[in-house]
DNA sequence: CATCAACCCTGAGAGC
DNA sequence: TGCTCTCAGGGTTGAT
């Protein structure tokens, strides 16, 4: 069976990253909040969407982080004069560390490391991405880079009926259409399949044909896994996005010829959208 | 507007 | 053992 060995950072993978980095908790000992870039390395240029490398090297110096938040599965940090933004793709991943070992000596980048924030402060903020997918922004304003996207699932303000809404008016399959950043924001492929399955839909519904209930049913289940996701990773960070037994804890996601948690028929897998997608024949039937 | 395939990459795993 | 081949993943782009 396949098993992601990579962190495939969803939006509680990122909701857990910026929190931890903001507050300075688990692996991250301190808070980027407060520091001052004195400097950036770019490793792998093309992680640099935008501007060119010099033009970055000279506008991000100087310059303080003020914030951090999240939009989607981005990381969005507030400095002094621009926004600094990163998506983690697939292999995506964030150290802050000394820029020095115990005896002074400068530490060596790791493999695969891609970019990385000098601090005032002696510490850096290091992109490592194995599979080079990801990407970093240096913007005036982060709608630049995420004004496309859709609405956050976890907003309160975000109801069943407008919801219900925006699955009537687009004529596509459900799986897809979910995982379309531009329609609703942060669902990637393992959440998209935890979530169907718990609200027992099947990928392959046809948007337009979900009811008013059915809408309610399948934004709870969406809120339901991220907030399972954001709490677990909350638990224990270091398990969860390093690739511990997360996966144990999935109900149809990489669970092909495994009985369903619900009702033991075995879970299946079948492509939909280019993607691979794990359904409960019993559990997700096709209306 | 919707669908689809190619592309960007690497490393794991299979087959020889 | 070591080679080659296939495939997974999110998101963008261009063709239909």
């Amino acid at each position: 069976m396949f098993l992601p060995i990579n962190n495939m950072p969803e939006l509680p993978e990122v909701e857990t990253i910026v929190n931890a980095l903001r507050d300075g908790r688990s692996e991250y000992r301190t808070s980027v909040v407060g520091l001052t870039v004195s400097g950036a390395e770019v490793l792998w240029v093309k992680t640099l969407a935008t501007p060119g490398e010099e033009e970055f090297k000279a506008r991000v110096r100087e310059q303080l982080i003020t914030g951090l938040s999240r939009r989607g599965k981005f990381l969005v940090f507030s400095l002094t004069q621009d926004f600094f933004l990163i998506h983690l793709r697939m292999s995506g991943d964030l150290r802050l560390e000394d820029r020095e070992d115990e005896c002074g000596s400068p530490k060596p980048f790791e493999k695969h490391d891609r970019l990385a924030l000098n601090f005032k402060e002696g510490s850096r903020l290091v992109f490592n991405d194995t599979r080079k997918f990801g990407r970093a922004w240096l913007v005036k304003d982060p709608a630049e880079v995420t004004g496309e996207l859709g609405p956050e699932p976890m907003d309160a303000s975000f109801t069943a009926q407008q919801f219900h809404q925006m699955l009537n008016t687009r004529g596509r399959l459900l799986k897809p259409l979910l995982m379309d950043q531009t329609f609703i924001a942060g669902l990637g492929n393992i959440y998209t399949d935890e979530a169907l399955h718990l609200a027992k839909l099947h990928p392959l519904t046809q948007s337009n044909e979900i009811s008013l209930n059915q809408s309610r049913r399948l934004l709870e289940a969406i809120r339901a896994v991220l907030t399972e996701g954001i709490r677990r990773n909350g638990a224990s960070i270091d398990w969860v996005y390093r690739g511990g037994d997360f996966q144990n804890h999935f109900q149809a996601y990489g669970r092909t010829g495994e009985p369903c948690p619900v009702c033991g028929t075995l879970i299946e897998r079948l492509v939909v959208g280019q993607r691979g997608t794990h359904i409960c024949p019993n559990c997700q039937p096709i209306h």
